[in-house]
DNA sequence: CTATTTGCAAACCCTTTGCAAAAAT
DNA sequence: ATTTTTGCAAAGGGTTTGCAAATAG
């Protein structure tokens, strides 16, 4: 059983076809949109619905199981959610990057609940650059 | 001169009764949506049209004067962008808070930079907390 | 067999656009 | 007088919904 599989069923999720290919085309870390899901799951299935894309995407978001990158480009891109990531958006060319936590941002987010005396649930931080290795400019 | 219309017109715009009530509205620091200040300056000036509150704050934002904030739940809110900081987002009563970068985030920043080569050109942080002050749970 | 999911189309926002009239400088 | 801005209505684009048929378990 693959393991896409077997974590839909520990979330009481049918495993229907459609289902495990928005996870395997979210798997290739391109941070797609919906659209862009829908173009790829299309080729491989045309009868693919744009509707059940965004079905599953709600539904996979309402178990944990992905999580919404917005990078305020008018629409909404996507990410399977293994733990907690900073994404690095490139200006120039739009690629997208998971970057993991280090030590300064713990640091940071302990000093935010310090100070606030909060209790920090999530931190959603998008770190904009000019250019990336991707577009080597 | 008041200091709106001055700011105006060192962005080389008009100082129109319109967008001085935009800035206005901004300047109370609720994060409002567009519907929100549609509502709110229809009230003092009815034939102020939707419209022209989106054309408005697409005219702010980039002249750099107003930034979008995003917290994902569905529609954009806007705030004066005076310097650099962070959004606090109440889960339970979505208040949003400014907060101000403090060192540690500098920090962060700088961790950033020197661990991946890059330069980051603007942080986009949104803290998430379970409740706040303002709904006091 | 039962509950969930799919696919289609229509409906639903929120946002943008075109254009003539009004206002700012 | 010139250029920008306003207001209205229509169009646009992404997302959601309703429902019958298909599918998973």
């Amino acid at each position: 059983m693959s393991d896409f599989v077997h974590l839909l069923k520990t979330k009481d999720l049918k495993a229907t076809p459609q289902r495990i290919c928005v996870l395997r085309e979210l798997e290739k870390k391109n941070h797609p949109t919906i659209e862009h899901l829908y173009d790829a799951l299309r080729k491989e299935n045309p009868s693919m619905s744009l509707a059940t894309v965004y079905k599953n995407i709600a539904t996979l978001k309402e178990k944990g199981i992905v999580i919404e990158v917005n990078i305020s480009d008018g629409k909404m891109h996507y990410d399977i959610y293994s733990h907690p990531h900073v994404h690095l958006v490139c200006q120039n060319c739009g690629v997208i990057q998971d970057i993991d936590y280090d030590d300064a941002l713990v640091a940071y987010q302990h000093s935010l609940e310090t100070h606030k005396g909060i209790k920090v649930g999530r931190l959603d931080l998008i770190a904009t650059i000019e250019s990336c290795s991707f577009c080597k400019k």
